[in-house]
DNA sequence: CCGTCTCAGTTGGGATTGCCAATCTAGCTG
DNA sequence: CAGCTAGATTGGCAATCCCAACTGAGACGG
């Protein structure tokens, strides 16, 4: 092992944005974690659906556990001998809105001729959902009267 | 010029979130938006205050400018040449909705010890927003009640 | 108990991308 | 015309990525 995959060397940076795309932002890791939320969790489902070198999933993976993102399992099916797959904690659920984001954007603005592969809807009604801003008060904000303000922590520079 | 920023030449993968990070994925890519949602879009500006190579910062603009994110404009202050400065599209405003879901996520599992330094607020009322899930009644939806589910064009893989 | 199969990776190498420092260019000012 | 500044470009080196081949361990057949 010539580079540990539990060794965060990277500098821990104030801008949230930030901190998350050293966690998530390599190429491969947020696709990962969009076939986690279809259910898959093998290696081997990971590497043929997503096409990825196996190196670099093998790779992301451990960096993913590290993260906190994906949970290593041990399972055993019957006749076979043990084996590991990879589930979504909490935190790796709650990219969720990230990717749902990215896919709206997508769709918007850069459509695939053969249309989306992918939608998004309640699981209770079926009814179409999309994502959009909500203030404390429970009222649905207009996308663009929404800003990033500098908060508490922004004097040395945000 | 060795390799031309505006040639597209990477394959259209039919899945929109796959989409949109060839566009935006790369390293520094969204960290430029966050930036430029700011207001900041001049060149050595960028630079200082993300520490970007500069290099770089031309390779991810032009990249970005191509992709329809930014768009380049001429400029000239009183006593000084013409300049350029980026800014951003109407799709580079949409990007907003990304950037403050990973603000989230990132504020949620991974906080700067020293708080945070970005806040997401209405521009009229000042009270705080977050980002959720909308049906298309107007209701606000429970996150862990939304799920992807396949599309029209789903046939291939998805 | 030997060979084969499959899953889950690891390893070797070459290509690509990223980083840093130095340099360049055009127009301004003195 | 020498020097200054914004907006880059270039060269060299390091890290990352990709592909193909290989490994290791347990199940299974003979």
């Amino acid at each position: 092992m010539v580079t540990p995959a539990n060794s965060r060397t990277k500098k821990e940076h104030h801008c949230s944005i930030h901190r998350s795309l050293d966690l998530v932002g390599e190429k491969w890791s947020l696709l990962i974690v969009r076939n986690a939320l279809r259910g898959e969790s093998r290696f081997s489902e990971l590497r043929d659906n997503l096409g990825i070198p196996s190196d670099v999933l093998s790779a992301r993976l451990a960096t993913l556990v590290d993260a906190g993102v994906l949970e290593r399992r041990s399972y055993r099916e019957p006749g076979e001998r043990e084996r590991y797959s990879y589930h979504l904690t909490e935190q790796g659920q709650a990219l969720k809105t990230v990717l749902i984001a990215l896919q709206e954007w997508g769709d918007e603005y850069n459509p695939s001729p053969g249309g989306r592969v992918s939608l998004t809807q309640d699981a209770a009604t079926g009814q179409h959902a999309s994502i959009g801003f909500i203030g404390d008060d429970g009222s649905v904000l207009d996308s663009s009267a929404v800003t990033m303000v500098p908060g508490p922590a922004a004097a040395i520079s945000w």
